[in-house]
DNA sequence: ACCATGATGTACCAAACGGTACATGTACCA
DNA sequence: TGGTACATGTACCGTTTGGTACATCATGGT
């Protein structure tokens, strides 16, 4: 197999960088902290710019299978954004959104091997959840807002999380988000915005 | 004056940095994009970390002076959340808020020169927002929950904005929340309000 | 047995890096 | 006028960088 080896090489690279983070990466350093040299870095990526462009691929294939595994399991909006919440701050993952966060970062700057990321870092997303809220009986405009909502809500509260590490005021804000979403279900069905007026 | 020279020097540099981004600067390069030579900023900043600290605590308080700009100017929550959208979403600070999501990767990977950065880039939001909240009416445990969030939020659709440069999905997105929070209001009228009455 | 293919170590290159020594210019104050 | 503090250009240092040439090793098919 001509992959194997390659793929495991990957693997401990993007292990490695989810410790020490990614901006000042170079393929000695890189190689020496993973226990090979720089030229076996050189020989399967080919250039520092191939193995940014696969790492980023990686990370960009993991974050869709973590999506993927999105699953429903409640009719509730409340309670599916909570759960939402939940799987995306587990602090296992802490690690590989830093990196995530770094990686979007550069692709703002847009440095050319950020080019599939840039592409799907919102799309992915807001296709997929968007259905799930169509499904869950929204009308399809509110959906696609709300979607995309959630996605923002999602990046920003970690944003906070994985800077200041205060879990019960980010938890308690995702909450509050949670308890507002609820807001929707009166429009289901029931397009206008409704002033609640008793 | 001995400042002057050294903060126009600082002023360029923070400029050609939101152009072409932060991770890969270089004194030589950054010194010949602004017109002068890699031994100056030497000699103004002492080194590049001394440049980094410098350049991170000038956006840090331009940060902080642009939330010192953010005035109420309405009662309603769905309006104030509206203004705060249109404040940040202005396309002239996008090359300010690329470079100040890339500083944020930095600090989320524990650099050094980050530290002051990483002890106000929510701190120094969360304060005022919620006691301007406050002053609109909302209890403070409340106000501090819808801080939290609305920072996020602005945050979270920040980065889908200038990733995607989609504005009509992220003003809606946007608009979607400025509504949502509405369903605050209804909890005002359940507790004590404190609102300013001459 | 042989050789093709993939994997790996060593040694090197030119370029760029952060940093510094030193000499020079420029202003203003005594 | 002389000096003193800041500013700037040049030229260099040792180190590290991305990248490569070349030789070697292991393995498995024929």
């Amino acid at each position: 197999m001509s992959g194997t080896a390659k793929e495991a090489l990957l693997e401990r690279c993007v292990e490695h960088l989810q410790e020490v983070g990614f901006s000042d990466l170079s393929m000695r350093e890189l190689a020496a902290a993973i226990g090979t040299s720089h030229r076996m870095l050189h020989y399967h990526f080919g250039s520092r710019d191939g193995l940014l462009v696969e790492i980023v691929n990686l990370m960009e294939a993991r974050q869709r299978a973590a999506l993927a595994t999105l699953e429903a399991g409640t009719d509730d909006l409340t309670e599916l954004s909570r759960a939402f919440w939940k799987r995306v701050s587990d602090p296992v993952l802490a690690p590989a959104e830093r990196l995530f966060f770094e990686i979007y970062a550069h692709a703002l700057n847009g440095r050319p091997w950020t080019a599939g990321f840039r592409e799907s870092v919102v799309a992915a997303w807001t296709g997929p959840v968007t259905d799930m809220l169509t499904r869950h009986g929204l009308p399809s405009r509110e959906a696609a807002r709300a979607a995309r909502l959630s996605l923002a809500v999602g990046r920003g509260l970690l944003l906070d999380l994985l800077a200041t590490g205060d879990r019960a005021a980010v938890d308690d804000a995702a909450e509050l988000f949670a308890e507002l979403i609820t807001g929707l279900e009166a429009r289901r069905a029931r397009h206008p915005p409704r002033r609640d007026r008793p």
